[in-house]
DNA sequence: AATTCTTTGTATACACTGTATACATGACCC
DNA sequence: GGGTCATGTATACAGTGTATACAAAGAATT
């Protein structure tokens, strides 16, 4: 029953077509349609197309990502770190495609490694990095630079979803969170004798 | 002065094309007009761009993949296991636009993990496998799931290189180079204390 | 040698894309 | 009432992939 302003209607209108049919589906003709008005309104509101979609997968992740901050609660320094690594996936499962823009799609005003994320300007790093800190001065961990650490997990799960999402794996969602997890945990045991 | 096909042609263009400017660079009126042939001469030769685009990237691909076994070398069988993770960074970074469309890019034949890479249909996943597992008879890996432990490394790499790619390091290429075989080594020793 | 078939190209046209430009409508203010 | 401003529409344009129809030039068959 809220009164929605044409901007938030063209936002969620392309959030549905993203989510439902991946980017390409979101085309001003057919915002503009979802919405009610002609493809020209939409840029009384948005610079262009890729404005709209840039706003699009910032807000989805915006919205997820306070998500992970709940999840560092553990007693288990080690589990803590595998449980922090699930709203990534969670993401990635349950929007695929905003996921793909939000993490796969160069963007020139993306934080960078390593300057960005050491001096802490991305939320959700930060809480692996926190993770990490207590792990190895918890004495669970090897002492690390835990920035370096933080973003090999990070690698880590990224290119497991990466190629999940490119169709390399036949393995249902199920099958493939255990080989997430349990590839994580190689990481964090390592492979060496 | 071998005399070339139109469809080879037409591949040459696009190849430079794609490499030099990205996929969406590679329209067909820009082909034929590198060719010197009508846009839909190309139509004789290949079905649709999509044909068009996985024939270059498969054969750029393929150019480059029996560099691979060339580089299973190597007395230590730690080293060799490091020493394999670079021909996929060097086609990464020598060919980004190729690399992204080769292994970013959904393709409904690929190979798919786990029965496709275990029954060994794909020659540089092998490789990678033949190394884990001559690690793991000369003890210097863990014994754990052959297959599995390729898999955590090859998320390793393309997890890096995906981030890489999509601007996520503010690295130049030896940096990114020295943090890429860094982060191998942190999976292979483990993170835990 | 004449005719037919096949291969390879062209010319044209269509539906679809993002978006520049010009104009219309109404709300608010002095 | 006239002016300003936010918001919308209508039209048009250049670019995309590609369907369709036709043309030319060998190759094959008779």
């Amino acid at each position: 029953m809220t009164r929605l302003t044409t901007a938030e209607k063209i936002l969620r209108a392309a959030h549905q077509l993203f989510d439902g049919e991946g980017v390409e589906a979101v085309t001003m003709r057919r915002v503009a349609d979802a919405v009610g008005i002609t493809p020209m309104a939409i840029y009384r509101h948005f610079p262009n197309r890729d404005a709209l979609l840039k706003r699009l997968s910032d807000d989805s992740f915006n919205a997820v990502a306070h998500e992970w901050k709940a999840r560092s609660r553990s007693r288990d320094l080690i589990k803590r770190l595998i449980a922090i690594a699930e709203p990534y996936l969670d993401y990635a499962l349950a929007h695929p495609h905003l996921f793909d823009h939000a993490f796969s799609v160069r963007r020139d005003d993306a934080r960078r490694y390593p300057e960005d994320f050491r001096a802490g300007l991305s939320p959700t790093f930060n809480v692996v990095v926190d993770a990490v800190n207590d792990a190895m001065a918890g004495g669970a961990l090897k002492h690390d630079d835990p920035h370096d650490v933080a973003m090999a997990i990070w690698a880590q799960q990224h290119g497991l979803i990466a190629l999940y999402r490119a169709g390399r794996f036949s393995y249902d969602e199920k099958q493939f969170r255990a080989f997430y997890q349990q590839s994580l945990e190689k990481l964090i045991h390592g492979l060496k004798a």
